[in-house]
DNA sequence: TCAATGGATCGAAGTTTGTCGATGGGCTCG
DNA sequence: CGAGCCCATCGACAAACTTCGATCCATTGA
């Protein structure tokens, strides 16, 4: 599996590795958190999809969850900063947040593009 | 917020969502969650921009985990296929999976490149 | 042969996550 | 005003996850 093996190893001493900035490892596995779930990534991309917004209740025909359980996972979705809403009479419109950071949107689309 | 709004509702009846492909959100959600933990982001990072062959010990030294744990991380890693190993004498090298698939190695380079 | 090293596995503790039913608040149409 | 709809929040519970110390196995250097 390996080539080009090793590189000097001794007994009780270990190897210096590159660094990885910490901050960077918090913020994006909190957002790779968010979308790591199979419900919330079918609403994500029904969102990313949709010609029009969406409403909690138009998930729960096809989701087979409970509409607090959608509810509950839009609520991460929002606050991972992926999703916005807007409250229109007795409904509440979600869409995907127009103004995501370019990095992000990429991630997106390479996820569900 | 939300621009051209909607559309036609009536009380008690949802919309339509695009369809989304379960076994596509499940598979997507596992590799996700292999991805969603700072350890193991800044494990996979370290191994992504490593030139040589990494083990379990060179994590000891930045990661302030015990070494069950990294062991434990590492395992998820390739439970996901991201990392393959060798067995080396005392050692066990570790490195980003080869025959990565495309798709894969583009999202993991979107992630950490 | 034996002690020491690298690493996996096991069992346990504590936390986080996914899910639900019940409830409450806001809005609208009779 | 009152019934009914949309949705968020609350409290609860089980499942999954993270982490650890203890232990065990394989390998090697003395």
């Amino acid at each position: 599996m390996l080539k080009e093996l090793p590189v000097f190893r001794q007994r009780g001493t270990c190897c210096e590795l590159p660094e990885v900035d910490p901050n960077w490892a918090q913020s994006t596995s909190d957002l790779l958190k968010a979308l790591a779930d199979p419900n919330r990534l079918t609403m994500l991309a029904a969102l990313w999809k949709a010609e029009a917004p969406v409403c909690i209740c138009d998930f729960t025909g096809s989701l087979d969850l409970s509409q607090p359980t959608i509810s509950h996972h839009m609520g991460k979705l929002r606050e991972a900063g992926l999703v916005e809403s807007e409250k229109k009479g007795i409904w509440i419109y979600y869409r995907v947040r127009r103004d995501l950071p370019a990095a992000t949107r990429e991630l997106v689309a390479q996820i569900i593009g």
